[in-house]
DNA sequence: ATAAATGCAAAGGTTTTGCAAGCAG
DNA sequence: CTGCTTGCAAAACCTTTGCATTTAT
């Protein structure tokens, strides 16, 4: 019945998240790939992401009031969100101190957490306070 | 230069957010301050959300998509969410061991964090898995 | 060949802006 | 009085949809 069909789009689409270092937005999805396809609409962007979400192949983040896409696969992880030039990074390290099936005081049983940590990424911190 | 005038507007969209038990969203903001001011029009909540944040009074959290605004000030919190009613709760303990300005592997300096976590809320829980 | 997928353009929502009228200072 | 604020409506944005054409199978 469901007769998912193999496209050069939805490659690319696809190839762009793999090898992205952080979650990327619709734009930048949509740039990365037409990198190779230059006719590539934004409605395909969009139909793809919802698509490959579906197969959960990726899936949302919502961070700086956007929503991102990521592989999924890559672990438990969080993210790191530079104040700077805005790139958001993937990390590995969780600083969150949770027994899985916690509850918290009040009665909250927590399933899962998300974590974001704003601060200034490798290259931004190398630039140093004050210059641009 | 800035000659910000007192309304009762503003007093009231900053009342509706200051009473609430966590961060609300836009149109709650909304449909709240009109139960003061029938004629209190969208573009007016928009106008005095920005106005409150960049004044400091308040700041965004963005949650499930979309974007809720709490007031400052309440110290450092974090969020709850529900995944079955889908409220939003402040929480007041910290899972997070980040020593302030850490430096994680890589060379990221954090400067902030922001935690969300997911499960039932006091009430769901209560009501056993699978009622409704 | 056949039907899914694409690109384009139009439609739906949400947030922002322009402007005359309404108020705070 | 003066000019910041407001409410309304139009504009700008972002995401989804409709449809003829292209393309994988």
């Amino acid at each position: 019945m469901t007769a998912r069909r193999s496209t050069r789009q939805r490659d690319v689409i696809a190839r762009v998240l793999q090898d992205a270092p952080g979650p990327l937005g619709v734009t930048e999805v949509h740039a990365c790939a037409q990198a190779e396809l230059p006719r590539l609409g934004i409605a395909t962007v969009y139909r793809t992401l919802k698509l490959l979400t579906e197969e959960r192949r990726i899936h949302p983040v919502l961070l700086d009031g956007e929503t991102l896409y990521e592989t999924v696969g890559r672990g438990h992880h969080h993210h790191f969100s530079c104040t700077r030039c805005g790139r958001v990074f993937t990390l590995h390290t969780c600083p969150v101190t949770l027994p899985s099936s916690a509850v918290y005081p009040g009665g909250f049983v927590v399933e899962a957490h998300e974590v974001t940590l704003y601060g200034q990424c490798p290259e931004c911190a190398a630039r140093k306070t004050g210059a641009h």
